[in-house]
RNA sequence: GCCAGCGUAGCUCAGCGGUAGAGCAACUGAUUCGUAAUCAGUGGGUCGGAGGUUCGAAUCCUCUCGCUGGCUCCA
C-alpha cells in the first residue's frame, strides 16, 4: 500500500527542481536532519535522505538506538539551525578532493556512493560544518525550514541489501504553512482512528488470537455478516457476468506444486507434511486445481471461453515481521478466476473483466483509479509472439474502457504481461485490489489443449485475475474507507429497535421478527436503560437506523427514526420504513437517504 | 527474517523492588424513563510465557511468544 496523501501546498506540480517546490524543501529538511544529528552524536555516519511522498528521511548508522527522547532532542537542535538561518550552499570538488574529505570526515557511506556516483566533478552541498554529498537543489539557506516534524525511528538496510549492514531510519514531514503541517498530522490522526485493527475490536469484527497463529482470521458474527454480503453480491456479479463456480480443495498432493514450478519458484509455501508417505501442501494458489478441471477432458474451440470463479482460501508463510491486521495475513480468500480463451477471444475477455472490476468496485464508492500495465520482463517465459498479443489486447481492452493507465514497461512477471488496478479511498489512500494476469507458464507447464477447428491441439491462453484481491484485505480496506460506517447493505447490523419502556418490548419483538422476514438485520435492545444510554449504545456500534418506540408509536403502527451520523428524522409508519430501507439495500446505496 | 519499541482486567491505561489499581464494559438490584452515558452494589488479573537475580519481582536480567513502526519480501 502506499500513503497516497495528496500534497495540499499547491506550491509543488511534481517539479522537483523549483527552488518552490515541497520537494526541496523536504531534502533541504533532510540536511537540516542530518546536520543536527551530527551536531548531537559525533562519529555517526550518514547513508542518504531524500524527500518522500509524504515527508523526508534519513538513514544513520549509529552503534547505539535512537530513542524517542533522542528525537525530541534532534528535533530541537533542528529549530535551532533553522532559527540560526544558516546559508546553504553548494560546493563543487573534483572527485579525488571530495572522497577524501568525506574520508577524513569518517563518512564511509558517503565516500561508497561518491566512488560510484560521482562523475569527475562532485556536487556537494554545505551549511555550517554538516557537508552532504548531493546534486541538490536546495532551499537558499535554513531558515526557510519552518513547519516540520519528526515522526518516528526504524531499521533500513543499507541499500536496500537485507545482508548488509542496517541502519536506522529516522522519518520526518515538512510544509510550507502551518496550515499544511496541522492538515498533515490531522490527515494521520485521522487515519489512526479508522485503522480497522482498531475499529476492528471496537465493533467486534474479526480477530487474531496467539494461540490460533499469526495473520490467521478470525471472522466474528458481525465480521461474518459482512463477508456474507460480500459472497453473495460477488456470486452474483459473477454469475450474471458468465462464470461458473468451482470448489477445491486446501491442500494437494506436492507434486502438483512441483508440476506447477511453485515448488522450485515460490517463496511463500508452507513446508510440505507427510501422510501414508505422500508428501502434502496447504495451497498457496488455487490455480493448479483449475487447471487440473480444465484438463480433466477433452476442450473444443467451442467450449472456449471458461470461466471458472472460485471464493479459494489460499495459504502463505509470510515473514512474521511483515504481518499487518488483515491487510496482509498468512491464510486468505482470494476472489480468483481462471478464463481459459483463444486467442480471437482474449482481447473481449480482459475488456470484459475490468469492466466487472469497475462495476463491482464503483458499488462500494470507489471513483478513483490508478491503472497499471506491466509489460514483458528480461527473464521471461513463453512465445515473443503470444506476450506482444497478450500485451497488445491488454491495451486494447484499457483503451476500449476509456481508461487512462501508466504502463510499468519490464515490470510484468515472468509468466505474463498484467494489468492492476488500484483503488483511492476516503483518505485518498491508494490499495492494489484488481489484478489481471495472462500466464504463459502454467499453460505449458500442464499442456493445456484444445482442440481447434482444424482438428489440431492448440494452446488456450490462461486468464488469472482477482477483482477485490482478497476477501480479507478488502475487508480491512473497506472498514477504513469507510470508517466503521458501513452502508446499509454491509451493517452486521441495520436495524436496532429501542423499546422506552417495559411495556412496548412486545411491539419491538413483533417489529424484528417482521424485518426478519424482510430479510433484514435487526435487534431489540430490551434492556431497562433510559432511551439516551440505548440510543448512545447504538450509534458507537454505528447501527445505521435506530428504531426507538414508545406509546405513540405502538398506536399508530410506526416508529420513530433516527439515522446513524444524522440524527433524528421523526416518526414514520412502519410500512413506509421498510419500503424504504429495503430500497437503500436492494440498490446498495452508500449512503442513507431517508 | 532484520532493527527498534511495546505486552498489567473485555477495552483504555496507572503502578516500575515491599500484600495488584482506576475509568469504561460485564454482572446483580433499584429506577419504566422520548433522541449520545440513572443510581447503588458485585465479580473479574498465574501483570504474554519460561528461567534467573533477590529475604521479596508486574517492577531488574536472559530466553521465548505476540503486537507495533519501518526495512526486506509479496515469482
Amino acid at each position: 500500500m502506499s500513503q497516497g496523501k495528496k500534497e495540499s501546498s499547491g506550491k509543488t506540480k511534481g517539479d522537483g527542481h523549483s527552488i518552490n517546490s515541497l520537494e526541496v524543501l523536504r531534502h533541504s529538511a533532510a540536511h537540516l536532519l542530518a546536520h543536527a544529528v551530527l551536531d548531537l552524536f559525533p562519529g555517526t555516519q550518514v547513508g542518504i535522505g531524500p524527500a518522500v511522498e509524504n515527508g523526508f528521511y534519513y538513514d544513520f548508522l549509529r552503534d547505539k538506538p535512537f530513542t524517542p527522547e533522542d528525537l525530541q532532542a534532534i528535533e530541537k537542535r533542528m529549530r535551532e539551525l533553522a532559527a540560526a538561518d544558516i546559508p546553504i550552499e553548494k560546493i563543487v570538488l573534483d572527485k579525488k578532493e571530495a572522497i577524501e574529505l568525506f574520508q577524513k570526515m569518517g563518512q564511509k557511506l558517503k565516500v561508497e556512493l561518491i566512488e560510484e556516483k560521482g562523475g569527475d566533478q562532485v556536487s556537494c552541498y554545505r551549511q555550517d560544518n554538516f557537508i552532504d554529498f548531493c546534486l541538490g537543489p536546495h532551499l537558499p539557506s535554513t531558515g526557510a525550514i519552518k513547519y516540520f516534524k519528526l515522526l518516528s525511528v526504524s531499521g533500513a538496510y543499507w541499500r536496500g541489501d537485507e545482508s548488509g549492514p542496517q541502519l536506522q531510519r529516522i522519518y520526518g514531514t515538512a510544509f510550507f504553512t502551518q496550515e499544511d503541517l496541522d492538515n498533515y498530522l490531522h490527515f494521520l490522526e485521522e487515519a489512526r482512528h479508522r485503522d480497522h485493527r482498531r475499529l476492528g475490536v471496537d465493533l467486534d469484527l474479526f480477530s487474531f488470537n496467539e494461540l490460533v497463529g499469526p495473520g490467521l482470521v478470525l471472522w466474528h458474527p458481525k465480521g461474518g455478516a459482512i463477508r456474507r454480503e460480500l459472497e453473495h453480491y460477488w456470486q452474483e456479479e459473477h454469475f450474471q457476468d458468465g462464470y461458473e463456480f468451482l470448489y477445491t480443495p486446501h491442500i494437494a498432493k506436492l507434486d502438483v506444486w512441483r508440476t506447477s514450478g511453485h515448488v522450485e519458484f515460490y517463496e511463500a509455501m508452507y513446508p510440505p507434511f507427510q501422510s501414508e508417505g505422500i508428501e502434502y501442501e496447504l495451497k498457496p494458489m488455487n490455480c493448479p486445481f483449475h487447471i487440473m478441471v480444465y484438463k480433466s477432458r477433452l476442450r473444443s474451440y467451442r467450449d472456449l471461453p471458461l470461466r471458472w470463479a472460485e471464493l479459494g482460501t489460499v495459504y502463505r508463510y509470510e515473514r512474521s515481521g511483515v504481518l499487518h491486521g488483515l491487510l496482509r495475513v498468512r491464510g486468505f480468500t482470494q476472489d480468483d478466476a481462471h478464463i481459459f480463451c483463444r486467442g480471437d477471444q482474449l482481447e473481449e475477455e480482459i475488456t470484459r473483466v475490468i469492466s466487472l472490476a469497475m462495476r463491482m468496485l464503483q458499488t462500494f464508492g470507489f471513483s478513483e483509479f490508478d491503472v497499471f500495465l506491466s509489460t514483458r520482463p528480461e527473464k521471461y517465459v513463453g512465445r515473443l509472439e503470444d506476450w506482444e498479443k497478450a500485451t497488445e489486447a491488454l491495451k486494447k481492452a484499457l483503451e476500449a474502457k476509456g481508461l487512462s493507465y501508466q504502463i510499468d514497461e519490464g515490470e510484468g512477471v515472468f509468466y505474463g504481461p498484467k494489468i492492476d488496478i488500484k483503488i483511492k479511498d476516503a483518505l485518498g489512500r491508494s490499495w492494489q485490489c484488481t489484478t489481471i494476469q495472462l500466464d504463459f507458464n502454467l499453460a505449458e507447464r500442464f499442456d493445456l489443449n484444445y482442440t481447434g477447428e482444424d482438428g489440431q491441439p492448440h494452446r488456450p491462453f490462461l486468464i488469472h485475475r482477482a477483482i477485490l484481491g482478497s476477501l480479507e484485505r478488502f475487508f480491512g480496506i473497506l472498514i477504513e474507507h469507510y470508517k466503521g460506517n458501513f452502508p446499509l447493505w454491509l451493517a452486521p447490523v441495520q436495524v436496532s429497535i429501542l423499546p422506552i419502556a417495559d411495556r412496548h418490548n412486545e411491539y419491538a419483538e413483533q417489529l424484528d421478527q417482521r424485518f426478519r422476514r424482510e430479510g433484514l438485520r435487526s435487534v431489540v435492545n430490551a434492556r431497562r436503560e433510559k432511551i439516551g444510554h440505548k440510543i448512545r449504545e447504538a450509534e458507537m456500534e454505528k447501527v445505521p437506523t435506530i428504531l426507538i418506540v414508545g406509546d405513540k408509536e405502538v398506536a399508530n403502527e410506526s416508529v420513530s427514526l433516527r439515522v446513524h451520523t444524522v440524527g433524528d428524522k421523526g416518526e414514520i409508519k412502519v410500512s413506509k420504513f421498510l419500503e424504504k430501507i429495503k430500497n437503500l439495500i436492494k440498490n446498495k446505496s452508500i449512503t442513507y437517504d431517508f
